[in-house]
DNA sequence: CGTAGCCTTGAAGGTGATCAATGTTTGTGG
DNA sequence: CCACAAACATTGATCACCTTCAAGGCTACG
């Protein structure tokens, strides 16, 4: 078991968790992980379901979303490879998944037992304030998003691509691409508005050469302009 | 110093937080903690202000909130005595809080340097984990509030309810009252809606003998009906 | 006793949802 | 490799819900 992951120890050595770590270390940390290939549009797990494991995005993109009481799908959370993804509800007394995990095209995800965090990761210190600081992160994220959840539609959107323009590595001094592909129910389903509402807001920016957008990948073309759409206040 | 806490001490042994701790061991996370009392509508601290405290809700209770663009507040959570306030930010590296803390009527607060807790709290195993916890819950309900945020005001307003109301510890068979004193611009601050919308809806409750309100309390008499407007599914 | 915070009601208007129809792309199995 | 289904994108028309604006009353408190 532990020599599968030989290959893998390599691939995630230099995520933001494991930066001080030694290759030992690591193994003790993933022991009985597994490597999960979800393709696209495939769950890793449900919203609901009992949580046995957490993990590890190794590469590709999850999306983690819950179910609306209309029956769409509000997504909470854009997972890039280095994330740790239901690490925190491990240590509740009957844990349950709180998001359901869906593939963004072809993924790959290290499954690690429950076990495991409330046994190792919880004895290393480092490990608990890396943890306690990327929640945390996400809960001021999650704060944020509500508190521009009474502004327009266009500024809405305009915050998120600019939210998500900022998880890129590599930043061209005029053209910002966002790191993950997005399709517009995605982005609607974000802003918990429906699907026509941002295709007439981007197929405008489109026209105006604001945005481009092929196969999903979208491009902020003029910087300024979403920036001044983001900041606008009403009145 | 010490001594100043030794009554203070009695008050805090009951909460979760310390439920399995002696007298000594509170005493030294609490070293150096200072008790605050808030009057109304008094700020314990200030959203983008420095952080170099966290701390305790003793009594009362606390509004944390956020500025949104427009100028309104948007309320995140009301804290309530046992409540840890701004802990899970202790461990970044230049920490501002995320939010405003403003007392809603007289309350207490166990102010505490933010040393102790990467010192004294972080290396307490069962701390950190009910810190964890109690994040976790946080987190779930904000992410459970933003899935509604589609739903219709008088569904939402009807799940702020029975989600306060379960805060309560006291629970008559047909009588619900909420824990904390609510004005109606305190709950349009947590949907991010206008005031107008909620008197409307409520003040229709209140003709109909759904809710009774006084002097900001408010009580459920007609629980079931609460129930199924916020069961409502429309379509 | 005046100001500040909260509550209330009404009228008008706009933003975004809903519904419907159609085109495009992707993926799958015969 | 084609046919068909499924997911995604687009556009227009209509309308409800909620915001906005305005005006007034109530209560608490310095």
């Amino acid at each position: 078991m532990l020599h599968d992951l030989e290959p893998i120890c390599n691939e995630i050595k230099n995520f933001t968790f494991f930066k001080d770590l030694n290759k030992e270390k690591i193994l003790m940390l993933c022991k009985g992980g597994q490597v999960i290939v979800s393709k696209h549009r495939e769950n890793l797990f449900k919203f609901g379901e009992k949580a046995d494991h957490f993990g590890l995005v190794l590469s590709g993109a999850y999306r983690l979303s819950r179910p609306t009481p209309h029956g769409e799908e509000s997504v909470l959370y854009f997972s890039t490879p280095g994330d740790v993804i239901a690490a925190f509800i491990m240590n509740r007394p009957d844990p349950v998944y709180p998001v359901t995990a869906t593939a963004m095209g072809t993924s790959r995800f290290l499954k690690i037992p429950r076990v495991m965090y409330t046994t190792q990761w919880m004895s290393n210190m480092n490990l608990i304030m890396e943890i306690q600081k990327s929640l945390s992160t996400r809960m001021i994220q999650l704060q944020t998003h509500k508190s521009f959840s009474g502004s327009s539609i266009p500024q809405r959107i305009a915050l998120l691509l600019l939210e998500l323009s900022g998880k890129k590595t590599y930043q061209s001094l005029t053209i910002h691409e966002l790191p993950i592909p997005l399709t517009r129910k995605e982005i609607s389903d974000t802003l918990d508005v429906t699907v026509e509402s941002v295709i007439r807001v981007m197929s405008q920016w489109s026209k105006q050469g604001i945005i481009t957008s092929n196969d999903h990948i979208i491009q902020i073309t003029d910087f300024e302009k979403i920036k001044s759409i983001s900041e606008a206040v009403k009145g």
